[in-house]
DNA sequence: ATAATACTTGACGTTTACGTAAACGTCAAC
DNA sequence: GTTGACGTTTACGTAAACGTCAAGTATTAT
């Protein structure tokens, strides 16, 4: 037991050490801190963070990739973390799922579209390349 | 002919018109025009969209979605538009290309694992919800 | 003719997501 | 015992993407 994916994994982590891994800055991770993204454990003033820590940093920059601010990646991350007591709360939680769902089965149609476009301007710029090349054998590479 | 697609298609909006189609406000479509991103015609004083540029502002829009910035979306227009006299600068757009694509599939990757997570805490809800609604069939629904 | 309506151009304000600099603590290595 | 490397807080700066007035023009309705 205790595999490296234990709860109670034992690795901790310095702040540029989780900067260089995620190509942060510390900056940035302290500012998640502030925002309350992260809350890493302390020994004395210094912070330490837990694989635990690690997994919420990527949670947070795979959100900002999607199209996530802050704000919305904390919400969610609470929701994730908290045992909500309310029923309340998990609706509003559902509601908030079936949002954000949403929201990125019409990011996926989007990326499709942008992709084929993508596709077909670069068909058109070799074909053009091609052209211009057979015109002018003398290729102005320099 | 003239069809309702044809590239004359004497179509024309106002902003007003846009912005409502669209969700945005005017001040949003005029910041656009500031940045390059819209040149539509006028009349006087007041701006007179084609539908040549209705598709310029819809390209905008999905490129927000996909996470672009407003330089990147004019960067690409620019490209699409020009009629690119040199291979350097065809060279230059093929490398960009190449790029977004392979920023647009990384994305693609973080929303499946987003989308299978947001499962993964719906199940959980969901069975949470059902728990409680058994525990105390009085529910609080008020 | 006047009032209402739609459009225009500045210009300053705001939020988000950090960057950057100052000024200091701490610990290992030489 | 001081020099780096790394860490800390505090605070101001900044770029992007608009929002929000203010004040003027142009057109339309009555």
């Amino acid at each position: 037991m205790n595999s490296p994916m234990d709860a109670s994994d034992p690795t901790t982590y310095t702040i540029t050490e989780l900067a260089k891994e995620f190509r942060v800055t510390t900056r940035t991770i302290r500012f998640y801190e502030d925002k309350g993204l992260l809350k890493p454990a302390r020994n004395g003033l210094t912070r330490v963070y837990t694989a635990r820590d690690r997994v919420h940093l990527k949670l947070v920059l795979r959100g900002k990739r999607i199209g996530l601010s802050l704000d919305e990646v904390r919400e969610i991350m609470d929701m994730y973390d908290s045992a909500p007591g309310e029923i309340g709360q998990l609706d509003y939680m559902l509601d908030k799922l079936a949002e954000r769902r949403a929201m990125l089965h019409r990011q996926q149609q989007d990326i499709e579209l942008t992709l084929k476009e993508l596709n077909k301007i670069e068909a058109q710029c070799r074909q053009r390349l091609a052209t211009m090349l057979k015109q002018t054998p003398q290729s102005q590479v320099s």
